[in-house]
DNA sequence: GTCTATATGATGATAGAC
DNA sequence: GTCTATCATCATATAGAC
């Protein structure tokens, strides 16, 4: 790992647990293990740049984990479900530390720091970019997809919060529970709502999953430690 | 409205804009119309104290926000969903602004203000329990009910940030589509889901609205500006 | 209770030796 | 590229006049 990456990860490790304005570049440099000068010499931007590197770089690590955890499940419903309930016991492993550096400094600093609200939204289109396709290559259908990228990027976000106030595992269970229940909704057709009406009936709705190869059971560390 | 919570109430507008550590004293005199030394005479505890204030005072007002704006529909799957739009409405209409400095500060200070963290979880808990008798008086179970509020806390938490950094409402419709969604799912006593036993059949579903008084429509403004 | 002035320390950033 | 020393500025908190 080169220093570039080793400073953007101490830098995301810091804002996981910090935020962006409680980081001091003192102490960035000291997590590092660089001087202060170093650090401006890999960034020129300072702060700020090092900041935009840690969040486009957990972001694209934490994409990697939702293929990841869904491919071991045929059905998409109990994946949903499992995927909350592996976030949530990590989060306990790990303290409750906050695991979105994205979600943190998207509060924190959207209204000052301009740059950075922006990093974070191509972040997050990613996110749903590639979350998107995963699901609609799962058998939903776009919009479908889409609605269920959203619900649940929203859920983990928030529940990643009232968790680490509450250090409670309760609101991933919450949340894993009424979205597992809203995907097999989808897959059960339920005449109850009406309003939903399906172009393509020869959808498949089981589709054969498309693994990558996920030989053994694809157990992934949640926090992911290396960059992609 | 006292010096007290005028003080409590700027330091939640600049702490839902800007976090906690971002938030300087003098900038809270500036906003509070009061001079430093004024805030350290009302609040000893200085900023660390102020901030405790201003998450129980807008906690205490969210919580109303909840029977206010579900009062309305007597369908409460709909209700969620309404929620879910009118906090999305709302949002958009003040630009983005993250509507809940309860999360932004617990996201942001958990790990290193002990006590900021300890008033954030009672603020949520108290919600957990109005949010969960509420949603008991509405005909859930009482386990259906802390789910239920478990969910919709955890998706709006998470919503405000999507929303913040994408600057879209996209989250909240998605949101509420899921959980209204899940509501309903609950309402029609699905029988895919044999786990879930239901032991009082006799259970009222569409209890009497347990109205305070909600004369006309209540519509309420999203973002409380003063406390209750 | 209100307000001014200030003490003490930490901050981000930079210059320049090696 | 690495590291040290330092600058100017900001922070929180307080003392004390009114």
């Amino acid at each position: 790992m080169d220093t570039d990456e080793r400073i953007a990860l101490a830098m995301a490790e810091l804002l996981r647990k910090q935020g962006y304005a409680a980081t001091g570049i003192n102490q960035l440099a000291r997590a590092a293990g660089a001087p202060t000068g170093s650090l401006y010499h890999h960034f020129k931007g300072g702060k700020r740049e090092i900041a935009a590197a840690a969040l486009r770089q957990t972001g694209a690590a934490y994409i990697q984990l939702l293929p990841l955890l869904l491919d071991a499940h045929d059905d998409l419903a109990t994946g949903i479900e499992s995927l909350f309930a592996e976030a949530a016991e990590d989060m306990r492993d790990t303290g409750w530390a906050n695991m979105c550096p994205v979600g943190t400094v998207t509060a924190e600093t959207a209204d000052t720091e301009p740059e950075l609200r922006k990093v974070a939204a191509e972040v997050m289109e990613t996110w749903v970019e590639v979350g998107s396709r995963y699901f609609t290559a799962r058998g939903l259908s776009e919009a479908d997809s889409r609605t269920v990228v959203f619900a649940v990027l929203s859920a983990l976000e928030g529940a990643f919060i009232l968790a680490r106030g509450m250090r409670s595992a309760e609101p991933f269970r919450a949340a894993g529970r009424t979205l597992g229940t809203y995907v097999a909704s989808l897959r059960d057709e339920q005449p109850k709502t009406p309003a939903r009406t399906r172009a393509q009936t020869g959808q498949r709705h089981h589709a054969p999953v498309p693994r990558g190869e996920s030989p053994g059971p694809p157990r992934a560390r949640q926090t992911p430690n290396a960059a992609g």
